[in-house]
DNA sequence: ACCGTTTATGCAACTGGTTGCATAAAGGCG
DNA sequence: CGCCTTTATGCAACCAGTTGCATAAACGGT
């Protein structure tokens, strides 16, 4: 379970408060961990419960920011849970559901979705390729950015995969569709 | 949500019971979407007071195998399912999490785990390309089998994509060792 | 025939994540 | 100033999936 961990990442990053990090998760660590902001403000509460982080900012009830900071407890578990072993989760996704229920069924619509699959995918695609270039434009780089890079890289991997796998799926359900109309 | 869209595909394939559909989600089918036992027996309950499946043997209590088989109105359902429009889940994955937890409090044992992790995946790659060498030696093939086959292709471009990421990322985390051990 | 193991079915409690709604304060505008 | 909108926080209910345990029948060796 990453979010509280994804938490006191941001939050060593920079310390802000809830509705700063449900920003901040809309984009970059969000790329590859989404959160809501009930997510956020319950883990937040819990995290400070917990002592791993303290509220910065003096109390002020709802309707006012509450930035928060991570103590040296929090860092300490960051560091066990960064270096704890975890399994690789099995790919799973509905798509390959859809494409094994088609081969079972029958001709559908689903190629149709997969088109706009497809659009979505370049888009973001794109995105990354942009931020790249922007980023890290020259070659050589701390250590820290290299492993930032590295997490965008693995964005680019897993879009260009599903660029290609759309193609394609396209290319043998639209054969289908010309062949048995 | 797929479970109750995989398991009528899975029963349309072959009728067949619980423990069956159990073992079936562990091979083929579960390579792309997993669930256990009791996720099978709640959802076999519900698709059958919905009208969608139908138990085929008599009745006979605990400890008997009772299977099951797709009603006109749950292939009626999965059609209507499979041609469902699908916003493209996003990436979600832990180890990004802790490669940026790493970037920001400095190494940690985490370049072990994803030795063991390429380990994992490349025994994957192999466990998929020697399904597809048995399961889909020729070129000329049905429908049917050119989805299935689609599938499994996904896997294996999926499976290639971690091998070469991880190994993308040892390089970075090792050398680093390596620069400030 | 008996007893321990395996197979098949199932309940209950829990977890992580989502959805829908509520409320307090701040900001902008006539 | 008063009003409407936006921002920030939060609760409660829900949903899909997991974990731990239980029980009934079948299987297999002695």
């Amino acid at each position: 379970m990453s979010l509280p961990h994804a938490l006191l990442t941001a939050l060593l990053e920079r310390p802000c408060s809830g509705s700063e990090l449900a920003g901040r998760f809309d984009r970059s660590i969000g790329f590859f961990w989404q959160a809501t902001h009930q997510q956020i403000y319950r883990e937040l509460k819990r995290l400070e419960e917990l002592g791993w982080i303290t509220a910065l900012e003096p109390e002020a009830g709802r309707g006012r920011k509450r930035a928060y900071q991570v103590l040296p407890a929090g860092r300490e578990e960051l560091r066990r849970w960064t270096g704890e072993a975890q399994e690789p989760k099995p790919l799973r996704d509905e798509l390959m559901v859809r494409l094994r229920a088609e081969a079972v069924i029958g001709p559908t619509d689903l190629v149709r979705d997969i088109e706009s699959r497809l659009a979505q995918h370049l888009e973001k695609l794109a995105l990354y390729r942009e931020i790249e270039r922007r980023d890290f434009p020259d070659g050589a780089d701390s250590r820290q950015r290299e492993l930032q890079h590295l997490v965008l890289q693995a964005g680019v991997m897993a879009e260009t995969l599903w660029v290609d796998f759309c193609r394609k799926a396209i290319a043998v359900l639209a054969a289908d569709y010309k062949n048995k109309p």
